[in-house]
DNA sequence: CGTGTGACCGGCG
DNA sequence: ACGCCGGCCACAC
């Protein structure tokens, strides 16, 4: 969970590694969105934020399955970032996603919301 | 410590 | 339907 204790030594969990933790358990074969995730960490308003984060996500040490992270439209607006224009798409092919024309086929089917699947505690039944 | 920026999102004309 | 514009927040310079 997120903490906004101020640590003296160093940053042991920062935005970026919340970001990060929440897109590792993205299942393969699913894809989040930016919104999404933003919404899950309670900076809803901010999806950038998430965006600008991924853009670290190559300076991280564990691997981020960041291809599995598109915008609301299921368009892989990142692809741009990855080492090659194709290498997005070729992941989340091999995650058994169908990409076609840089859009994530039946999106609304396999989009995986942190809010749904990871729901630590429901409001009261 | 001010300013700019970003792999976005939602609303409005 | 489509394009534009403002907002939001963490971080680098």
């Amino acid at each position: 969970m997120p903490s906004k204790i101020k640590p003296t030594v160093v940053k042991e969990f920062s935005f970026f590694e919340d970001v990060f933790d929440v897109v590792r358990q993205i299942p393969k074969g699913r894809v989040s969105t930016y919104g999404a995730i933003a919404n899950y960490l309670g900076t809803k308003l901010s999806a950038r934020m998430v965006g600008w984060a991924m853009n670290a996500s190559h300076n991280a040490q564990m691997k981020v399955p960041a291809q599995r992270v598109v915008n609301r439209n299921g368009m892989l607006t990142g692809k741009a970032h990855f080492a090659t224009p194709t290498l997005m798409e070729e992941l989340l092919k091999k995650d058994g996603v169908e990409v076609k024309n840089d859009t994530v086929v039946d999106f609304k089917n396999i989009f995986w919301d942190p809010l749904i699947e990871l729901q630590t505690s429901l409001p009261i039944p």
